[in-house]
Formats: C-alpha cells, structure tokens, sequence
DNA sequence: GAGCCGTAGACTGTAGACAAAAGGCAAAGG
DNA sequence: CCTTTGCCTTTTGTCTACAGTCTACGGCTC
C-alpha cells in the first residue's frame, strides 16, 4: 500500500508510448478505413516504414495482424494488398453481424442496470441531435458508440471483440452508404431501448435483427444505384 | 496452354516450404493445444527459435498471431505467456460457439445438396466407429470435421472463419472433458442430419443449440468434480 | 531483523543488413 | 511478328546486432 496520500486516480499513469507496432496498426487501420489507402493498392514495407518513420519491423507486424483480421490479404513472397470486398462477402459479415448483435442485445434485455439503460438514452439523445445538425461524422461515431454500449451491457467479452471487429469491417463497407439512413436508425433505437428496459429478451432481439437487416437492405439498394 | 502432354494434376506442385512463421505458428499451437506448453507459460523467444532451429523473428510473428487469437498473452516488455482461460472466458466462449454453430446449421439446412448430406452420413458413420473402438483421438478429429462440414455447407466464408477460431479454443478447454460424451454425441448428430436433410431450418437451429448446450453442460459438471 | 536501495542479469523492442524469390523488360530465335 | 529465354530490378523473408526496460538478488541502513 502507497503510504503517501496521492488520490489514486490522479496520477497520470505517465503514459508511455506503447509497442511501436501497435501505433503503426492503429494508422494503417485508419488510413484504410478513410480509404486514404484504396483496396487493391499494394503496400510496400518500406515505403510504409518511411512515411511512418520507424523501421521495416513494425510495420511487417502491423500488417500481419492487419492480415489475420481480414483487412489486407498478404500474399507469400509479394506483399501485403488492402483486402477488396465483394459483394457476397460484405453479404456474409452482414449475415454474421446481424447474428452477433441481436444475441447481445438479448443478453442486455436479460440483465440491464438503469444505469446502463440511461447510459443507451444519453447515447440515443446525443445521436438524435448529430442527425438533426446534419452532422454526419458525428452520428456515424455516436451510432458505434450506442452499438459498443449495448455490447459492453451483454457482459460477454468474448461476444463483444468479434463484434467489434465484424462491425468495424461491416462499417468499411457501410460508410459510403450511412448518410442516407440515419433518421430512421436512431427510432429503432428507441424501440431497442425500450424493449431492454421491459426485459424483453425476445424483443430486443428481433428488434435488433430488424435493425441489422435495413442495413443490409440499404447496402443492396445502394449497389443497384 | 502448355504443349508438353504431362496431366494436369499430375505435377506434385513441388511444395514449397513457405513462409517459415506459418510452420511456426503451426507448431507452437500444436505444443499449446497437446498441452506441452502450459497455461501461464512464460515463453521466451529465442529459447523457443534455438528449438525450432530458426530465429527470433519467425517466432515473434507467431506469437504475435496467435496473441490475436487468443492462445497466448502478450504482455509488453515481459514476454508472451499461454492464455488461461478462466471459467468465465470459457463460458463465453461457449456461448459464442452454440450462437455460430447454430447459425451454420440453419443456413446448411436452407441449401443442403445430397451430396452434402452422404458426406456428413460418411462422417458419421466413421465417428461412430471410432467410438466403438474406443479410439478417442479419432473420435474427436472427426466430430471437427463433421462440425466443419457443416459450416463448409452453411457457405459462408466469414461465419467458417470465426467459428472455425472459437471452434479450436473451445475444443482446447475442453479436451479434457471430450473423453466423456461421445457415444450421445454422435446420436445428436444423426438427429442434425435428419433435420437438415429435411431442409427444416428450425430444427436444425434447435437441434444444435441443444448439441452445443450440452456440452456446455458436461463441462460444468467437470468444473465441478 | 526488516525494509530499502543499488546493481546485475535477462528479455524484449527496434533497427539495419543480407540472401532469395517474383515480376517485368528487352533481346534473340523461330 | 510472335514466342521464349535470360537478365535485372524490386520486394519480401530472414538473420544479427544494439538499446531500453523489467525483474530479481544481494548488500546496506535503520
């Protein structure tokens, strides 16, 4: 036990920089979901190594976990590629999101706190308001945090980081097409609230689903156009 | 088009070794999986390349993938060391497994060729004589395969993908348990094929809940001993 | 005798260098 | 003019080396 009197939280934790190749994951990642690096492109080690100023090391790392998660495809003895999505497989992480989220939703009708409940409205609130100031980004991000949230509820950690990563990939995909839906998303989170505050495993889960389901539909109308 | 008259398949391909941190990922999950490395297992890296003849760097990368799977921990600065599950993780997991399990047999339901279905009568027709002769190895190795049968039915590449992951971590807390059940397991199996057999989405639903559920229940009861 | 500090060892994290393989281009031959 | 073969460039795969950091042990002080 310290015997100084410091607050436990107060210090600072003197944050140090962390693993080199994590740094490295999180800014390819993000260079690839903002399609700053466009699917089919091939990416060079080195190139990478310099722009990003550390060595080769790293960035083989990150791109290996990068590759077991589906978001480039490296192929032996020619490199690392930004994975390109088809149709039937955006098809199939949609099917197993769908699957993923509404089973955490009827773990979070089975056992949700109020405060949890109140945590989901503020979330609801906040993303109405982004909708209404037409601030797309903003909502986009509220909308993960509302779907993290209800993970976070389901108390499965194991449930929880498949579905961050599928909804991660799936909002890849989705993004070009989020700014259509939008008004509409956030009243069936409503329902979706209301149905985990009765306790309504069964509801919340075909809400849910539904829920899932108009993505799935507005990515296939957004491909016909 | 070549002119010389060799068949097709005929050429062996000339197998390539290929990149060497596969073999070692390979191997080291082999070692983690038979139990020669236990839980909680510091591993060092150059201990574990001067064993397998190669250097630090293969190594690094295996341990670096299998710590996204989920087999070893890395903690920065001090080392990889093998995964404990904890009964809860392994609760989860199971959850995550009947979910996806569940899904595969409804979808091989919905388009189950006949050629499919001898395929998984022949699957189960050499598990249940496996278990006549007592011979457990061969018992498991195929309930893997016929499970992964299924998902191969179910066609779809991403659900394949994540249960075939849960699938192995699962089978690794339960390894000890598998020695148990095994005649009834089978029983349940035949149950599945009928159902999918008869493309009744439901029942095959159902009835692999239940298969997956009941081994939740065995290995619970083993907590308990 | 107990607790703290200093030092040494070991291991990881990162960088740089070398060898091998794949793809592209040009030249020679049919 | 087309095919084929050889070379060359680029990029990956692997190894070795060095610096930073954590852990553990031994001595020292109170």
């Amino acid at each position: 036990m310290l015997s100084t009197g410091l607050p436990q939280g107060a210090v600072p934790k003197l944050e140090r920089p962390g693993p080199l190749r994590d740094r490295v994951y999180e800014a390819l990642l993000e260079l690839i979901t903002t399609r700053a690096l466009q699917p089919g492109q091939h990416l060079v080690e080195s190139e990478l190594a310099g722009h990003l100023g550390v060595s080769r090391q790293p960035v083989r790392e990150a791109l290996q976990r990068l590759n077991t998660e589906g978001w480039v495809d490296l192929r032996p003895a020619q490199g690392a590629f930004v994975h390109e999505p088809t149709d039937e497989e955006a098809d199939q992480l949609l099917t197993v999101r769908t699957l993923l989220e509404a089973e955490a939703a009827r773990l979070a009708a089975a056992d949700a706190g109020s405060a949890g409940i109140a945590a989901l409205e503020m979330l609801c609130a906040e993303g109405e308001k982004a909708v209404d100031a037409d601030d797309v980004d903003a909502a986009v991000a509220l909308n993960a945090r509302f779907h993290a949230k209800i993970m976070e509820l389901a108390g499965n950690a194991v449930l929880a980081e498949l579905a961050g990563q599928v909804d991660r990939r799936v909002r890849w995909y989705y993004t070009p097409v989020a700014r259509q839906r939008g008004h509409q998303s956030w009243i069936e989170h409503r329902a979706l609230i209301a149905a985990i505050a009765d306790r309504d495993q069964r509801r919340a889960t075909e809400l849910m689903r539904e829920h899932t389901e108009h993505t799935r539909t507005s990515y296939h109308a957004r491909q016909r156009s």
